[in-house]
Order: C-alpha cells, then structure tokens, then sequence
DNA sequence: CGACAAGTTGATGTTACTCAAAAGTGGTGG
DNA sequence: CCACCACTTTTGAGTAACATCAACTTGTCG
C-alpha cells in the first residue's frame, strides 16, 4: 500500500457509505473480510475456480483488468477495477463474448459480504460501472486520441478520489502505457506520443507512476446541455441540431 | 409488422423462454400487455415522465436506440434496442455520463410485468446485454471498419433471429448507413465505402432494407482459445503470447 | 413530377499505425 | 557498487486507414 492511501478497509467504507446506508452489520462485515483474502499476482488471470465459487469479489490492492483478446493477438481491455470496486463474476460460458479478469499488479480480493445494505451498495455500484462502460464506448467510438486519454485519466482520479486515494488533481497510476493503448483502442506509440501533446498543452503530467492535471478546470470533456431528436438534421449546420445533455 | 415476423407477443414468449422457464402466469403477463402500450413516433427520445414512471419496458415493434451527443454535435449509438429487448431505465442525474434513449423508427413499449418467471428472465436478457456492451467496446477498440461492420451485422443477425425475425442468413435492417456509423464510430461515407468493400468480398449484402449474408462460415469475426497472462510477452512473436478465449 | 433524404463516388487531408532504433528505468547477481 | 538484463519510454520516418469536402445518383413519398 502506497504511504497517503487509506488501509483498504477505511477505503470500502468510504465508498459503499456515498452509494448508499451503511449500518453497523454492514461496516462490522467490511472490516472482517482481510482473513479471507484472495491473492493474485500480477498478470494472472482470475482462477476458473474462483470465478465459479463467487458470483462477486471486492477489490483490497491492487489493480485488475477485464480484457478481451482476439485470435490474432489484438488486445481490448474492456475497463479496470481499482480498489473498492466490486468485481461481478457472473458470465456464462454461451456468451455472445467471452472476457477474462487479470490483475495488472499484484492485487488483493474478497469475496463480497452479503449484508442487506451492502447487498444494496453493489447494485449502485453496478449501475455506476455500467455508465463507465457506456463512457468508454463513447470514447472509443467518437473521441480523439487526445479526448481519449484526457477523458479516461478524468475518470480514474474520480474513481480513485472518491475512495481517498490521490489528492484533487494528483494520482498514482500503476499502469504501463501499453495498457492505457489497450484500453483506449491506441498503439503505445501513439499513446507516448498524445501524453507528450497532453503535456505541451498543460492538461497534464504523468511521470514515474504520478498523473498531476495541471489545468484548474479540468472538469470534463462535456459541456452544457442542449436537445435534439435522433435523425434530425439542420439545414445549415448539422452538428448543432443533434446535440443532447452532457 | 413486416410479413414473416411473428406478432409481438409470440416474440416476446420466444426470447424470454430461451432464457428462463416461463409457467402460465408469466405467459398470460406477456399475452396481456398490449393495451398499455407507449408509441413512440420515428426520431423522438423517450419522454422524461415515462423514464420516472417506469424502471424498465418492454419493446414491442420497431428499433430505438440509446444515444450520446457530445456538445460539439458528434453522436455515438452506445446500442440498439431491437423488439423483444428490455430497456433498463435505472440511470441517475448525477451520473458519469448521460444518455438518451430515442425511436429509430415508430416504436411501441409497455411497461414490463412483474411476474416471477419475467423477472428472472429481465435479469438475464440484463447480463446478455452487458456482454454485448463489452462486444462492443472491442469492436470499437480493436477492429478496423470492415470487422466492426461484419461483427456488428452478425450480433444483429443473432439477436433478431432468437425472436424469429428473418431467416438465418437474411434480416430486415431498418436504419440508415449514418446511424451504423454513429454506431461503430465510422462516417456515414466510410459506412458505405465499407459496405461495398463486403459486398465485393462476398460477405454479404444490405439493398432496400434487407441484409444477406453470402458466406456458409459466418459464424463469428472471433476464432478458437488459447491462454496467457496479462503482459507476458514472447520474445519471438509478441501477438501471439497474448492470444486469450474469444 | 418534384422535393428531399439517403446512398454513392472521387479527390484530398489528417489521424493514427508500423517499423525501427535509441535512451531511460528498475531489478538482480557478481 | 557495478554490469547486465528485460522492460518501458521516447523519437523519427514512412504508410495505411479513415475523415472531409464536394459532387452526383438513386430511392421514396407526397
């Protein structure tokens, strides 16, 4: 554990009480679970057996990934799991995809308690992941290599804040920049080469490990709000009629 | 309702069936839904009262599909929502992102029954259509245009035949060449270069509204299993230490 | 028939990929 | 402590894929 990280523990309190109320079963049941610890060393994969003996895992330290490779060795990572996120392991073999969980470093698990409000917590837990993968096909499909990377190292400091991990506008990023490519459907070199564009615009740095965003609004890639309906096209511009909300 | 196509009720008991064991309650909710139904005109987006009223629908007839515009007037299509689908209306104001759900052409919803047997069913059509949104993050990521047209043409295909609308290699397609762009992050122009760089291949077709695929081994863009771990690398061929199951 | 949306094609521009090599980084053993 | 090794980051030069701009054609519906 990095020094200025909260112990795991203070970290899941911290995040599943902003989902929802937590009551004292629920914080008793999330300061119990380092016993039952499951261990993965970076780069392994998430054991078959242990996918079939939890339908849901918490995340303690450690990154992981969930990643999809194709035959002839492309590789998307889907998205990450930082720590406090709630890993759901309940894929089928007859799926329309198949995709595996690895742990890009060397990263520690739980099976997730069952207390009600708990039970509660994964839910929003899982509505919010899955507006993040609706973010990312967003930003796969319809952003450039400088959104991309602005836009997903937004998320992540939003995702590692809310857990305390990082100040404001500062971040550990334990990643290598091939992953990052593999995440945002970029080369590596592609990648060095926006990070440096990245740098020389002041949006930010990234630097052994530490992301600092150096802009003060470094807000969002969105902006305000506006309405159209699918299909709808001005006669002059036709960028401006199909705007919707952020 | 196109000639060929089962009514909607017959669709609905086909999807939800293979997916769940459904008793005669379950089948009488499904019979009996009609009269509640919500018609949605060609390019509207779902009304924000029916998005509070309801937590999930049902689609009846016609494509809808869940949008984001980005405020400079890029669009990206995140998914279609095809008949027999389930439309999840859980999302939140406060939310990493915003979406929209709009009629692709005159569409009619309901509200979906309660019954035992549906709600188990809604909770796997939900985990069906989570592995799709990781299909298409890949397809997004890591497939040049003419995959991502090809692959995106066989989900469709699968998805409207487990309802029985379309023969196996044959379906009705009733969207345009810029919302399959806006869909697979292309231009309406690349879509059709693309479309014709298919059809000279041979894989298939799409005049007048109709798809057809021309190969016998349509089957999937994705090949056989193999296995390694996240950020191993041969020395010798580095695409092929990465291959992982499709 | 006329009007408008959708599809098609050509020419050109830009973004990101590929291949290649050098320089930096961290760990390990002598 | 240094040498070595593997990995990662960085940069350059050339290429391929896709976007953009601008016609023109086809289809559809009144």
């Amino acid at each position: 554990m990095l020094p200025g990280h909260p112990p795991f523990q203070e970290r899941l309190i911290r995040r599943f009480s902003a989902l929802t109320a937590l009551d004292a079963v629920d914080v008793a049941q999330l300061k119990d679970i380092a016993q039952r610890s499951i261990r993965l060393n970076a780069g392994r994969e998430l054991p078959v057996q242990i996918q079939a003996a939890h339908s849901r895992l918490l995340v303690l330290d450690g990154w992981l990934a969930r990643t999809k490779c194709l035959r002839d060795g492309r590789r998307q990572i889907i998205g990450f799991y930082v720590p406090a996120d709630v890993v759901e392991l309940d894929s089928r073999p007859d799926f329309p995809i198949s995709t595996n969980v690895a742990a890009v470093n060397d990263a520690v698990l739980c099976p997730a308690p069952t207390s009600a409000g708990l039970m509660d917590a994964y839910g929003a837990a899982a509505v919010l992941d899955h507006a993040f993968l609706y973010r990312q096909v967003v930003r796969l499909g319809r952003m450039s290599a400088f959104e991309r990377v602005k836009d997903w190292m937004l998320e992540i400091r939003d995702r590692l804040g809310r857990t305390g991990m990082g100040e404001p506008n500062v971040f550990g990023l334990p990643i290598t920049q091939e992953l990052l490519g593999d995440t945002l459907g970029l080369t590596a070199v592609h990648v060095n080469r926006t990070l440096k564009s990245l740098r020389e615009a002041g949006v930010l740095t990234w630097r052994s490990g530490i992301v600092r965003f150096l802009e003060q609004d470094a807000l969002s890639t969105e902006g305000p709000a506006a309405a159209a309906r699918l299909g709808e096209r001005g006669t002059a511009d036709r960028a401006a009629s199909r705007l919707l909300s952020i």
